[in-house]
DNA sequence: GCGGATATATACAATTTAGTATATACGTAT
DNA sequence: ATACGTATATACTAAATTGTATATATCCGC
């Protein structure tokens, strides 16, 4: 039954990353699934319905991805903030990448009370939510600070992927941060 | 004579960062310019054209904002790239502040091939050049790796930025630039 | 004031867009 | 085998897309 609807989502995703949202139309969607216009819209209820489940796929799959890697991987807590640029270069390095969904998403619905830009907001926020608890477990000095500057290079560095593949640029991001989460773990009493 | 063109191209950048690229139309272009479309094509040859030199005009307007700033409000060139994130909070923080162009732009084309795709990324890539000049101006160890970093924490917190007005993200890249321009600085003699 | 070039406005053409109404094939239960 | 419900295919609509052909106003030298 859901094959359909999953192989929908799944060249769907693949398209807006690789030709953009707004220029990939339902019917090159449906030409290259090998279905229907009507099977589509059976299955969404419009094709902004379509982007949001293929943006909230996405980001469950990468945060599922990046989270058990990093609980397989690691014993100790702190453990986890040194790997997690790893995985990110991983990921980053990764043949099929084609760069972080909702950064594009966001920047194709520039205004903020569109419901796709709403949802890559929420999605960017959660993230950085996760980066926090990640640095409150590993015993920083400034749990939010530090997340929003690892959250800040890690889009960056994702970034300048996208304008460029193989800029290499995680792995300088991965040098920054190593500096940023040594300086938050060194000086505890600090400040 | 030219004065329908700077309307044509101020208007276009102006809606392409608020709505859009592919979202805006030529018509609805020239319906806020104030003008029709024969006279738009009269200027420019396409679309392409004119999305090709709002990037232009955006990133020549920022460049030389950004430089000019730096030279007038600095002596030495260390202080240049410590009063760099300064400017860069300004720019960001001012009410007129939409984007960077070339950020969006990127993600509208993700086609590597595609023109505009090709002029944001020199145009991203002219932007880490001049981080490069200033870093190396400055006496840093590694004005490559240096001038990376900080391309990643501003486009990164310019990304932020982009997604949730007033996320603060610059004050945090800033944080972030102190400490990796001082461990740049510092440590001439290791490694 | 008038003729000619230039800029502008109107109207249009050809494609592409999202979404739908209708018709047809197909699988299943009886 | 037959009737019924579901999924798919074809065909279509209405609006929006970029770009252009034609008509009209405007401004210049003389």
């Amino acid at each position: 039954m859901s094959v359909l609807r999953e192989k929908i989502l799944h060249v769907a995703s693949d398209l807006f990353q690789t030709r953009g949202i707004n220029s990939t139309g339902v019917d090159t969607i449906v030409a290259v699934a090998g279905t229907t216009k009507m099977t589509l819209y059976k299955y969404f209820r419009s094709k902004e319905d379509l982007i949001l489940e293929v943006l909230q796929k996405g980001h469950a799959d990468f945060t599922t991805w990046l989270s058990n890697n990093l609980n397989k991987n690691t014993k100790k807590p702190s453990e986890r903030l040194q790997k997690l640029f790893d995985f990110i270069e991983e990921w980053v390095t990764a043949p099929d990448f084609r760069g972080m969904a909702f950064l594009k998403a966001s920047a194709e619905f520039p205004n903020e009370e569109n419901p796709v830009h709403r949802l890559s907001a929420e999605q960017s926020r959660q993230f950085r939510q996760f980066l926090v608890e990640l640095a409150a477990d590993a015993g920083a000095r400034d749990p939010d600070s530090l997340a929003l500057q690892l959250s800040i290079l890690i889009e960056g560095a994702i970034q300048a992927e996208q304008i460029k593949r193989g800029s290499g640029a995680v792995k300088y991001a991965k040098k920054a941060a190593k500096i940023l989460i040594e300086n938050s773990l060194e000086t505890q009493a600090a400040a």
